[in-house]
RNA sequence: GCCGCGGUGGCGGAAUUGGCAGACGCACUGGACUCAAAAUCCAGCGAGCGCAAGCUCAUGAGGGUUCGACUCCCUCCCGCGGCACCA
């Protein structure tokens, strides 16, 4: 028997599907074509992780069966190699990144070609490779043409210590990676991309493509849509401020000298709350606040211009993290002097600014609502502001007919037991019953709620030692049903808060109907959340105890004209009202930013751009792409802020392709995203010099039909990737809206304890050191089988050694004269066996196909599994069933599938250009079923009956059967429940 | 805090979508082979009671729906991922 050499087997192989070009995909090949793409690696000097392997496997699985199974299929690897990393490894060994990155790639290619990988290497793309970066630069030029790239003044991560703009990817926890200095803000011109014209596209389109559900629901976050109203508030000057009045002519001249606008433009969702509005609040950034500090102090009195300055200035030193993750306190100022006015109720509101509120959301602006939104509630019980709700929820199901009432609840806590007193009305029904709180009308006369709550608490409950401590702010709307009157309310219910200081109890007084229907439960805290029953006791439960502001729906008071009216009525019509006067329109606000497009390195793509003192930005000309990365000696950042490429004069200075008069470059260079933005578009046409791709060759092969990356990259690459292409769609570049049809995601590899693989926990596994012990074929099955393909899941050395252990089963299997039996067979001709054997085939191709076709690898070498211990345990296996098995394992183990079939088998061509076998239902038939027999849901038996029986039949052998007997003893069988061809339940009693 | 995903033997995980819980693999235990070990092969392997047939318990916790729940509903706990003052 030939032992089982798989570093010679493998290398064999490996070497005649690349002499033979067996996975080339074709192009305009007269078969269907599928197109399969992992997200191409970053060629970093650490070479392949496991990681990579077990995507690359997976999709090698799915793209080797497509190809059996008729399809040409594109399959193709390249490498993603500009940007940091890379030119951090060159820093620190010293070598030019060009050079770094032609080694790492060497060192890449050999690892993925030593796995077997039936990639078409043919097609191979290098993002740093000029004539490839011609074409990242080119599309740049596209969007620069179609007014999507543009320089703006934004503040960006600042290095103060290096005196370099960071990448967001450079700032870990607030420091800049390399020197550890606190990073801070600085308005740089930079290039940026308005991805947020697309926004909307980006969300609606994820209804066109198959993605999985959290990657889907992770865009839909990040793009963050909100539809709401934008507000105008006039801004105004009130009398108080000192020497003139809001139309002197001083004071409006001073503030329109100082460029400040007529009013200020907030965002809201909740136009419904307009009425609540109490202050307004600006973000430090906003433009309202440079005017206001740039107009003149003593024409306006009061002005408190130092405060606000100091203010701004200490907010922008700080950087996102330290403004948000700081302690949540509020901090803010008054611009004193200034007021807006409201465009509803003409009211005068005071205006702030504060960091709570950013300049890159909505308008930059708000309008505060402290009785109806948590920030704003936290800001004006600081600063002691006014808070005024409008808002008031409403609870319970309103009925046709309901009698209106006002009521109270009271919620009666134990002061020393802390438990809170409930009255149990009986199990719950509809819309009464259940555990409630202590409840009742306001009557005739009653004024105080206070009083007219001790008086129903000594009524009901016979308690009079009970102190008031506070009532809800405000009344909660219940619809419901009350049982002892036969009748439906809405009550307007005030929540109040007592404490019993004392046990003693008077004789209750209850209503006629109210005798003996509820006792009384002391219920402790912790349990009365989910013990309280109707939902508005519920409801003011939490308002009493928790402080919380209530920010839901519900019905508009103190709104002049709106009140009654729902929230969402009440928004629509506020809305249309302000729109009318002009004074506002509906709008829709997201949280996607534009895209910070320039980086201050060497190692990326020049931004095709020149200066001209004349022309302004001049784009290069296409015909003078690409602008090549110059040759150069220094590398490193700089310390004045510029790119390195900003020092070596025969880069930066250049003729104005228009005047030719001298003109200066760009320096900035792209960001990595820029490369891998469009590489899956030139795999189509990796070599075409003309254009970015054919259009034919594009209508030919896109979309991508399955493509597999990391999660982390959903809200980067994903993302801006099918921003990019739908921009080239729009430009009539491509033949579809979206990129990719089908998107899957494979879960990390951790190391063996469980935490990330890292150099420095030393817990890595390099692939070459499984290849080289246990062979390729299996490293690829057993990343395959450890887990759910989406699942992050420990690595286990033993694990491979399992998977090992089965390949050599296979490899036994065959090398014994076990599987060349059966000529033929009177049942089946053609060669094909029958019984066990044919069965257990026909149910693994069916197995194997629909797990490929799901991604369910795991279950897939499971059945291999399964299989080759059914076929170890049968005689005799047929030829035919053998080869079918073979044929089935190639995609998963293809050299060892090919070697069994060439050299054992003794077949003349590849068994990768063999067809994929089809299953026939009537071989997986089985000629008995398996009836399990059950007594009230229990198993106790199982019969086997042959297909055909009747039910009655069935029924009848069930209840035949010993073990039902003994559990039938003394019983009567209420019920038979039959299922068909899978149980018989008796449920007897 | 919000959104999403998950919780099943000692471990990674199966379970036709409401119908035999624990497929497959690892680890472990016993046996065969061997002078011995490794490798390989055979058998066992959720827990408890029992000589056994078998019975009982068991899919994070508690409740519910159902003849029947890992699967559906409610409440809670824990873990992971994302977002995070987004008005």
């Amino acid at each position: 028997m030939k032992k089982y050499d798989h570093k010679k087997i493998e290398r064999k192989w490996q070497k005649f599907w690349e002499q033979k070009k067996s996975f080339a995909a074709k192009d305009f090949d007269n078969k269907k074509k599928y197109y399969a793409l992992v997200e191409f690696p970053y060629p970093s000097g650490d070479g392949l992780h496991v990681g990579h392997v077990r995507s690359y496997a997976a999709l090698d699985a799915v793209a080797r069966y497509k190809r059996m199974d008729g399809y040409n299929v594109l399959y193709p690897i390249g490498f993603d190699a500009f940007g940091l990393p890379t030119e951090n490894f060159a820093i620190k060994h010293k070598i030019h990144p060009r050079v770094a990155v032609d080694k790492n790639i060497k060192n890449f290619t050999r690892q993925l070609k030593a796995l077997g990988l039936s990639y078409d290497w043919d097609r191979m793309v290098d993002t740093t490779d000029p004539k490839y970066y011609k074409w990242t630069q080119w599309i740049f030029l596209q969007l620069y043409k179609a007014g999507l790239a543009v320089r703006q003044e934004i503040p960006i991560n600042w290095c103060p210590s290096c005196k370099t703009g960071l990448a967001n990817e450079e700032v870990i926890n607030g420091k800049h990676e390399r020197c550890g200095t606190e990073v801070t803000k600085k308005l740089l011109k930079q290039w940026v991309i308005k991805i947020t014209k697309y926004a909307d596209r980006l969300l609606l389109d994820l209804a066109l493509v198959d993605y999985p559900e959290r990657v889907k629901t992770q865009q839909i976050n990040w793009i963050g849509k909100s539809e709401g109203a934008e507000i105008v508030f006039p801004i105004v000057i009130p009398a108080r401020a000192g020497i003139q009045s809001s139309g002197s002519r001083t004071a409006r001249a001073s503030l329109v000298a100082s460029g400040m606008t007529e009013n200020i433009q907030v965002f809201t969702t909740r136009a419904d709350t307009l009425f609540g509005a109490t202050y307004l609040v600006v973000a430090p950034e906003h433009p309202v606040v440079a005017s206001y500090l740039q107009s003149q102090p003593h024409t306006h009195g009061v002005w408190n211009l130092h405060e606000v300055k100091e203010y701004v200035e200490k907010t922008l030193k700080k950087n996102d993290i330290l403004r948000t993750a700081e302690d949540k306190e509020k901090t803010g100022v008054e611009l004193k002097g200034l007021r807006v006015k409201n465009p509803l109720t003409g009211e005068a509101l005071p205006v702030w600014t504060a960091d709570y509120v950013i300049m890159g959301y909505g308008t930059g602006a708000i309008m505060a609502v402290p009785a109806h939104d948590e920030r704003d509630y936290a800001f004006a019980k600081k600063f002691k502001l006014p808070i005024k709700p409008v808002i008031e929820p409403v609870t319970g199901i309103p009925a046709e007919k309901e009698e209106k009432k006002e009521a109270i609840v009271a919620v009666v806590r134990d002061s020393k037991t802390k438990n809170v007193l409930m009255l149990d009305w009986g199990p719950r029904q509809a819309n009464w019953g259940g555990m409630l709180f202590i409840g009742g009308g306001v009557e005739a006369g009653e004024s105080d709620l206070v009083k007219v709550a001790q008086r129903e608490i000594a009524e009901e409950t016979g308690y009079t030692q009970v102190s008031f401590i506070g009532q809800a702010n405000i009344p909660v709307n219940n619809h419901f049903y009350s049982n002892v009157k036969n009748r439906h309310y809405v009550a307007r219910m005030h929540g109040l808060l007592f404490e019993l200081k004392g046990g003693s109890q008077t004789g209750l007084k209850l209503d006629s109907g109210e005798h003996g229907k509820f006792k009384l439960a002391w219920v402790p805290e912790a349990k009365v959340v989910a013990m309280v029953s109707d939902p508005g006791h519920a409801l003011i439960y939490r308002l009493l105890t928790s402080g919380d502001v209530y920010t839901g729906e519900g019905t508009m008071v103190n709104s002049g004209k709106y009140s009654g009216l729902t929230s969402e009525e009440g928004r629509r019509r506020v809305t249309q009202d302000l729109e009318k006067q002009g004074a506002g329109k509906q709008t829709v606000s997201y949280k996607l930013r534009d895209w910070i497009f320039s980086r201050q390195h060497y190692w990326g793509e020049p931004i095709p751009i020149i200066y001209c003192p004349d022309h302004g930005e001049v784009p290069v000309p296409e015909k003078n792409l690409p602008v090549l990365l110059p040759k150069v000696k220094k590398y490193e950042p700089t310390d004045t802020g510029e790119s390195p490429l900003a020092g070596i004069k025969a880069f930066v200075n250049v003729k104005c392709p228009i005047c030719k008069k001298p003109a200066r470059r760009e320096t900035d260079t792209m960001p990595n995203w820029a490369g891998s933005n469009w590489y899956f578009i030139r795999y189509a046409d990796p070599k075409n010099a003309k254009e970015f791709a054919s259009r034919r060759k594009m209508d030919y092969w896109l979309p991508v039909d399955l493509y597999n990356g990391g999660m982390e990259h959903t809200t980067l690459h994903l993302l801006y990737s099918r921003f990019i292409y739908k921009f080239l769609y729009d430009q009539k570049l491509v033949p579809n809206p979206e990129p990719y049809a089908r998107r899957r995601s494979h879960g990390i590899i951790l190391a063996s304890d469980g935490r990330k693989m890292s150099k420095s926990f030393g817990n890595v596994i390099n692939p070459d050191d499984i290849v080289g012990e246990y062979g390729a074929d299996t490293l690829r099955m057993y990343e395959l089988f450890i887990a759910p393909f989406d699942q992050m899941v420990p690595w286990a050395d033993r694990g491979v050694v399992g998977v090992y252990r089965f390949l050599m089963r296979v490899w036994n299997f065959y090398q014994s004269n076990q599987a060349k039996i059966i000529a033929s067979n009177p049942l089946f001709p053609g060669g094909r066996g029958s019984g066990e054997a044919e069965k257990a085939v026909h149910k693994l191709i069916k197995k194997i196909t629909s797990d490929l076709l799901d991604m369910k690898f795991n279950t897939a070498v499971a059945a291999f599994m399964e299989t080759i211990n059914k076929f170890e345990e049968l005689e005799n296996i047929p030829q035919g069933v053998a080869e079918r098995y073979l044929i089935l394992l190639a995609p998963f183990a293809p050299h060892m599938a090919e070697e069994i079939w060439q050299e054992v088998l003794g077949h003349k061509k590849s068994i990768h250009t063999k067809e994929w076998p089809k299953h026939n239902e009537k071989y997986i038939v089985e000629d008995t079923l398996k009836i399990v027999i059950q007594v009230n849901g229990r198993t106790r038996d199982i019969i086997m009956v042959p297909v055909d029986l009747p039910q009655n039949k069935i029924e009848n052998q069930a209840l035949a059967s010993l073990k039902v007997e003994a559990q039938l003893q003394g019983k009567t069988i209420v019920k038979t429940i039959y299922v068909k061809g899978r149980l018989v339940n008796f449920v007897i009693k």
